[in-house]
RNA sequence: GCCCCCAUCGUCUAGCGGCCUAGGACGCUGGCCUUUCAAGCCGGUAACACGGGUUCGAAUCCCGUUGGGGGCGCCA
């Protein structure tokens, strides 16, 4: 029997990490088994699902490379994979279990429901409600008739239990005393999710669903809708939750977590994957980074670790400086373009892109994220030096910094050729000169030519940065010393 | 309150009864390298939550406690 897995997403909200952690754990189980992922959208919920977090889900997920063979978008045998496209659908089966004795017409009222819960939580009894407010069968298919708002409810057997066997947390069971007659079909005629879901569950042949560990606790319902259903039910796969660095849920208050956010923040999509894939997960040994392919390969649900995992950036940065120095220097030059282009709120010619395409070799082996490129690069572009006060202070206050700048000053005005073995040969030479080790020596010179103590290493830099501009450069520090 | 789930270094994890005086990675940290910063290399720090069992033998199995997480909606 063919896989097929499926993810989704409700849009209400950004794709926030975990969510892609469910969504590529659906992907990996999917393309480890030749399988099929299907991408569905649970819009059901009208008044929060928008357009905007729709399109910003897809983005994500395509940007992390988590490609899907069927559903929206792409299409596919059971389309369409909206769910607000597919109402009559629900309303049928809503109507056909209450045909089947498994679901029937409630107006019990939220004042009702309220007071009811209420008093069962203070009697230490799950606030689970059995339709005790509610008419026979027959009177309320004849008060629905009549125009009467209400909603359809499942009819949960009781007493029961519902036991399923979930891959990655083995046996659950959960005792009908702790499963309400959950609404099927709102009084406005859409369907909840637990009915949407299921239906399009069976519908569309899903044989395993890998999803939150939020979710644990409604499978009883949705292990019963579908029996009810005349279907088999799926293999279930709970992943835990995710964590903010405090073990806490992970929330916005922990900073970004939102997918979107680490793209802007620099994070490469082949890093954020490799980050997720091991939350959760390991291949058995001790690989840390993980191509995709061996993912692929090597990825299955019962390897999945049923503790939740918190989230670490520092962690995710760390892998992410892998990946970069990893690239390609044509795909980092051209990665990183846009950002220096943004920082500096104008584009490159084409020189500067020469310079850009000289430099970003050296800042490519020291960089974590793409984002902190364009300080590293600055210097290149801005006519004027603009000195870093703290780096002044601690460097040309000293009393090598004058001597140091002016020799070079000199020397380097002399020069035949123009390169960097040049520049190191000539600039060596003055430090020979003055006596002074190349860390005395050469950070003032470092801070008069990028303003700051910290840049891409000296003479590869000044050679990019042409004769005349580092004169210019040395010069203005010299007079301002 | 009730139900469900979980528990190895600060963090991600290896471990599926003896190979564990518990391994790797991140972080932190000492050193080397070095023109700054990184990277790299070498070293260090640090964990089986607790208490009972089972067994010749337990991080691994069972029970309890504690701690953490999730759920209990006409949200998903």
């Amino acid at each position: 029997m063919t896989v097929r897995v499926r993810y989704a997403p409700s849009p209400t909200g950004y794709l926030h990490v975990g969510g892609a952690r469910t969504a590529l754990y659906n992907f990996l189980f999917a393309r480890h088994h030749g399988g099929v992922l299907i991408l569905r959208s649970d819009d059901t919920d009208q008044e929060r699902s928008t357009q905007e977090y729709y399109d910003e889900i897809l983005s994500a997920l395509r940007w992390l490379g988590i490609e899907w063979d069927e559903g929206i978008e792409v299409g596919g045998p059971h389309a369409p994979y909206r769910q607000s496209e597919r109402l009559e659908r629900y309303r049928a089966a809503a109507i056909q279990l209450v045909d089947g004795g498994h679901a029937y017409y409630s107006f019990a009222t939220p004042d009702q429901l309220d007071e009811f819960r209420k008093e069962a939580r203070a009697a230490g009894r799950a606030p689970v409600y059995d339709g005790r407010f509610d008419p026979p069968l027959e009177e309320g298919r004849e008060r629905a008739a009549t125009g009467e708002p209400g909603s359809i409810r499942f009819r949960v057997p009781r007493p029961g239990v519902t036991t399923f066997t979930d891959v990655v947390r083995d046996d659950v069971s959960f005792g009908h005393d702790q499963v309400e007659d959950f609404v099927i079909l709102r009084s406005t005629g859409y369907p909840t999710y637990h009915l949407a879901s299921t239906v399009d569950d069976v519908d569309f042949g899903i044989t395993h669903v890998i999803r939150g560990e939020d979710i644990l606790s409604s499978t009883p319902k949705h292990i019963l809708l579908t029996e009810a259903l005349g279907a088999a039910p799926p293999t279930y796969a709970h992943l835990s939750l995710l964590m903010g660095p405090d073990g806490k849920k992970l929330s916005k208050r922990h900073g970004h977590t939102a997918v979107a956010a680490y793209r802007d923040a620099g994070i490469l999509p082949a890093a954020m994957v490799n980050y997720l894939a091991l939350l959760g997960w390991s291949p058995g040994d001790d690989e840390t980074i993980v191509s995709r392919s061996d993912m692929i390969d090597r990825f299955d649900l019962d390897a999945v670790l049923k503790n939740p995992a918190i989230f670490d950036t520092a962690k995710l940065e760390w892998m992410n400086g892998v990946y970069v120095r990893d690239m390609d220097p044509g795909a980092f030059t051209a990665a990183v373009l846009p950002l220096v282009e943004s920082d500096l709120g104008r584009s490159l010619d084409a020189t500067e892109r020469e310079e850009l395409a000289a430099v970003a070799p050296l800042v490519q082996e020291r960089a974590k994220v793409l984002t902190e490129v364009p300080e590293q690069v600055r210097f290149l572009y801005r006519g004027e030096v603009e000195f870093d006060e703290d780096s002044w202070a601690k460097v040309m206050t000293k009393p090598e910094a004058g001597p140091a700048i002016a020799d070079a000053l000199d020397r380097l005005a002399g020069l035949v050729e123009w390169s960097t073995s040049a520049i190191e040969a000539s600039l060596r030479a003055m430090l020979d000169e003055h006596g002074l080790s190349a860390r005395k020596g050469l950070q003032p010179l470092r801070v008069a030519a990028t303003g700051s103590s910290v840049s891409p290493p000296l003479f590869e830099s000044l050679e990019i940065l042409g004769r005349e501009r580092t004169l210019e450069r040395l010069q203005k520090a010299l007079d301002r010393l």
